[in-house]
DNA sequence: CTTCATGTAACTTCATATGTTACATGATAG
DNA sequence: CTATCATGTAACATATGAAGTTACATGAAG
């Protein structure tokens, strides 16, 4: 199945804006993404409409950050993607008469509803902000590293 | 995204054909589940070259268990199956050179990848005989049922 | 040798993420 | 005021993969 890349896309979009002031224009972050301004806009609409980020028209216009990211999860993110499914795989029949596809469901059904939980606290946990700390660790030692590499 | 229900069908399949001895055609268990018979041998495929069941042509032919069903659990039919993927979401892009992608793809592999672990090992707790015991007890517990409703 | 059943390729259908074009709306610069 | 810039959004195109279907080859039983 074709997975769904959108999360990630808009977090990539989100971290590149908190590492400098704004206010970013579709163009510019969909050339940082490879992609193109509109579905730029359309990831991001679910996150103007929660307030997560501003969109301003006209001259000097784009998108700004509008929240406290040290407030706001990756859970939030993909809620305000409009939380698509999780799993690639489910039930043939929901609410199936038949017997044995009851029985398959309670047994799928527990598994996968175990995985989504799980994957929805995971991303409960992590704050933008943490992503954006990590970031710049990232950036720091790549550096770091640059310099011992180019000097040492 | 559009569902995969290959594990859930299959698994239906094998639940009928442990209820009573076979052997079953792809006819058969293509009524039984409301689809066609190329898509019953398509998803037994994997199946009969693992060895979990066997298929005879002609006369009298059809598909028949070929294993102990208390050995083989859930994840050895997802296996055979060719273990689709079981997330729906996934990282734009593997192995970016993009540090930004690189903090957001750590950060979403690490739930994702939590995620699929749990599935797998929920999938690799249930064998088919703890199913099919399952089903029993379903269908034992509905004639209880039926009975007190149509004679108390 | 006829019938039945599997094995498999090829094609159609359907859903959905993604990409693209076109144009309306609104804000700013001059 | 008007030209330009940027978002908002509809409409359409493309790509992928599951599911359904048709057609026919292969092989076993009567």
């Amino acid at each position: 199945m074709k997975r769904d890349s959108r999360l990630s896309g808009v977090l990539h979009v989100l971290l590149h804006m908190a590492q400098q002031p704004g206010p970013f224009t579709s163009e510019t972050l969909a050339k940082a993404m490879d992609t193109n301004p509109v579905v730029i806009r359309r990831i991001m609409a679910g996150l103007r409409e929660l307030g997560y980020v501003h969109a301003e028209k006209g001259h000097g216009g784009g998108w700004t950050l509008a929240c406290d990211l040290s407030k706001v999860t990756l859970r939030d993110i993909y809620a305000a993607l409009g939380s698509p499914s999780l799993l690639a795989m489910g039930n043939r029949t929901e609410a199936p008469g038949c017997l044995v596809e009851q029985a398959v469901n309670a047994a799928l059904g527990q598994a996968f509803g175990d995985a989504e939980a799980l994957l929805l606290a995971r991303l409960g946990e992590v704050t933008l902000a943490m992503l954006s700390e990590d970031l710049r660790k990232r950036i720091g030692s790549r550096k770091i590293h640059d310099i011992s590499a180019h000097r040492a």
